[in-house]
DNA sequence: GTTCCCGTGTGACGCTTATCACACCAGCCT
DNA sequence: AGGCTGGTGTGATAAGCGTCACACGGGAAC
């Protein structure tokens, strides 16, 4: 069957091939039932608007299919991008937990299939499946590792130019890419959203593009990039 | 009785008389007994250092007396504060429930009364006890957010002013002082230490007090600083 | 009292980066 | 083809702030 977006919606958590891989949907069948019953399956387009921060909790996103964009914004508009979510990953959990105002701003940047679930029948679930509940505890733990990995580049970074060497590195772990001397790796975003992602201008990235490219570090062919140096791009990072 | 470092020490949690003010300590009476057989009453001088950043965990730190302070430190050096535990707090938590590495460096601040709970012990304490699970839940909830304020402040602010007016607000609106017109608040930290709060250097942090001296927004007598026109500091944190 | 040390105050200098301004290019629509 | 739009490249300029250097003062130790 197919959803309005294009997308090939996977009905029944049940059946779900991917939720093995999953940190949160790989629950004992007695939970995963109790979660079929209080979801929401749903889709959006891209560019659609999951929650907006400072709205109080609705409850959670558990994204399935499609990346996000959690981001935070500041009063004149300056916009800060915490990390694109990826499938399997719990959105709005935080908040939903402690009933505070969600902390991000999630928006799909590509066509995606979502699991909602209202909070009360969240926390309600909750109390119910201890074994998911501890899910839980785990998801918010990795959330919170990331929330420090982004506080520690953004605020022990001597330069833009760490950031990016050190975001760069970051992706190129990503995809399994590592191992190889010279990883390559989609260029899924614009400079503006890079430049988002390390808390610079755009200018400043376009320009640390182009000395990387100059410095032979780094290489691009279409939206494909090269790391044809790591070594330097490691010093540049600095460890 | 008395403690090697002059704490008057609380031997059990059953009798602890803040035990209702604490998020996670307020538990029924079936899991706090559970907690009582697995936790060891501990206490630290000032300067101690409970886990280091990069360690793997050995378990939670339930704080009951004195402050910690929580910091991540850079390959050169530097070092940047992110929170000062108080009491009630839970130190170590997500590293303990991922299994991944501490995230923060915990040393105190003051002579510390902490209770520790072995990983092992914890997590089969979680698993048999679904409310202290979901507590655990929500104090991670707490991180996080606290996490995404620091990003926020880290990330999207244009000036080290900005950041200063900000880290005095908030802790002016801690002491419940926040509803008088003239908050008054201990300065506990060095020039120094408010500096790896909010990630500058010691010297822009003096130059920054000296200007807002000079400009009657605050005041100091002792170790006591007076904010005397708030609405000129919220001008300069932007909001 | 004297010494030492830590925290604070302040000037000079230079680097990094934000900002504004504009040119250029590719793809898309009409 | 022509125009439009969104992303990219690049220069000039100025501000903010890190860094080094050193002076000062107060409290603790002796």
């Amino acid at each position: 069957m197919l959803s309005p977006y294009g997308l090939e919606i996977v009905e029944s958590c049940l059946t779900c091939k991917l939720r093995a891989e999953r940190i949160f949907c790989d629950l004992p069948n007695s939970a995963l039932q109790a979660f079929e019953n209080i979801k929401y399956a749903t889709a959006y387009p891209k560019g659609a608007v999951l929650f907006v921060e400072g709205q109080s909790p609705r409850g959670i996103f558990v994204l399935c299919k499609g990346r996000v964009k959690m981001s935070i914004c500041s009063t004149d508009g300056k916009t800060l991008i915490l990390k694109i979510a990826e499938p399997g990953e719990v959105l709005g959990l935080s908040a939903t937990v402690s009933g505070k105002p969600y902390e991000l701003t999630a928006e799909t940047i590509d066509p995606c299939q979502v699991n909602f679930v209202k909070r009360e029948d969240f926390l309600r679930f909750l109390k119910e499946h201890g074994d998911a509940c501890f899910r839980v505890a785990e998801q918010l733990s990795e959330k919170y590792n990331n929330a420090c990995h982004e506080v520690r580049s953004l605020g022990l970074s001597h330069s833009a130019a760490e950031k990016l060497a050190k975001l760069l590195l970051e992706w190129s772990s990503r995809n399994g890419e590592a191992a190889k001397q010279e990883p390559r790796l989609k260029l899924a975003l614009t400079h503006e959203e890079i430049a988002q992602m390390i808390g610079t201008s755009r200018e400043t990235v376009t320009r640390l593009f182009a000395e990387l490219k100059k410095r032979q570090i780094i290489q691009s062919k279409g939206s494909t990039l090269f790391i044809r140096n790591k070594a330097a791009l490691r010093l540049m990072a600095g460890s």
